[in-house]
DNA sequence: ACCTGAACACCGTTCAAGT
DNA sequence: ACCTGAACACCGTTCAAGT
């Protein structure tokens, strides 16, 4: 049997899923757990650190993402494809992770820094097998970070609509990005 | 005298750059204008219209921010180091605008697709100046506002904070990205 | 150590009523 | 047409009390 607090967090990104964070109540969360509306209090200090709890599950994943980069099992553009793909299949959850935190939270979400230092370092491999160009790898990391959550984001919130002006989708503008990086 | 309609936006906005979003509630916004708790239901459907109305004054600012460029009054990027000194002074509205509506809010949002056509037209302009290269200007469009925004959120979101090992600010993204756009 | 039930302050929203 | 006051359902949080 999984422990109480692992199924709290699993309701609560269920409920987020489902119905956005208006929908993840604590009384709701609780309720599906089959405990009273204020069980959470004994497991997470309020309802932010209950939601960080969700956001640390994805940066897990986020930085096993980047691992397999440096451990040589995958692409850094396959990686960022399966990072895009994750964003739009789960953009609740996506714009939860990636949203503002209060500076309290965001301290305690430490593999945020883990999963960031990840990527660096997939970025530093990518390099290394010429799939990137040389360069600092601080500032080429936090470019196609910032292109990769920002084309996440458009798709999210409808701004890259298939069949309009502006048609298209995240991986392609990941593609295109890299395409310039590396133009001989 | 300004109309009641206008006065509660303002009030809302101020809130809004004052505490964050949960600072904004109709209680609040409708007593800084001297009216009940409930007076705003009569200028907006619900709470998100209210949202919405600092939305759109935003993205009118935007609009004529690369309006500017098409006018040949800014080159494009200057226009983006205006647009991201905006975001990261207002944080709370940058989010609030480019953040996720509901459908039937962002329907109301006209302003938000003409925001969008005026930087599609500047970037064209910018095309037609040497600023940026030849290609498609939809492509090249989305794909600077994907990396710039994404840069302003990282910036928000405290993942670039400055002295750690991803030093830097925005700025610097978006000139690493144009420095590649443009390498001979 | 973990949970419950009652209570509190707060919120968005609705509605009847006023001018 | 615009606003008020009371009321409703809901929420996060606290606390005394139970095992």
């Amino acid at each position: 049997m999984t422990d109480t607090r692992t199924r709290l967090v699993e309701a609560a990104a269920a409920l987020l899923d489902e119905g956005g964070p208006s929908a993840v109540t604590l009384r709701e969360v609780a309720g599906r757990v089959g405990l009273s509306h204020n069980a959470p209090y004994r497991h997470f200090k309020d309802k932010d650190m209950l939601l960080a709890g969700i956001a640390e599950r994805e940066l897990v994943v986020s930085r096993q993402n980047w691992q397999a980069v440096v451990d040589g099992n995958m692409t850094l553009i396959d990686a960022l494809r399966e990072h895009l793909r994750r964003a739009i299949a789960w953009p609740e959850r996506f714009s939860l992770t990636y949203g503002p935190w209060p500076a309290a939270v965001k301290h305690a979400l430490t593999s945020g820094t883990e999963a960031q230092q990840a990527f660096l370092s997939a970025v530093v491999a990518a390099q290394a097998r010429g799939e990137l160009p040389p360069g600092e790898p601080e500032r080429l990391a936090r470019l196609i970070l910032a292109t990769a959550n920002g084309a996440a984001t458009q798709v999210i919130n409808g701004h890259l609509a298939r069949g309009g002006k502006w048609n298209g989708d995240a991986e392609d503008v990941v593609t295109d990005l890299l395409a310039f990086l590396n133009r001989d």
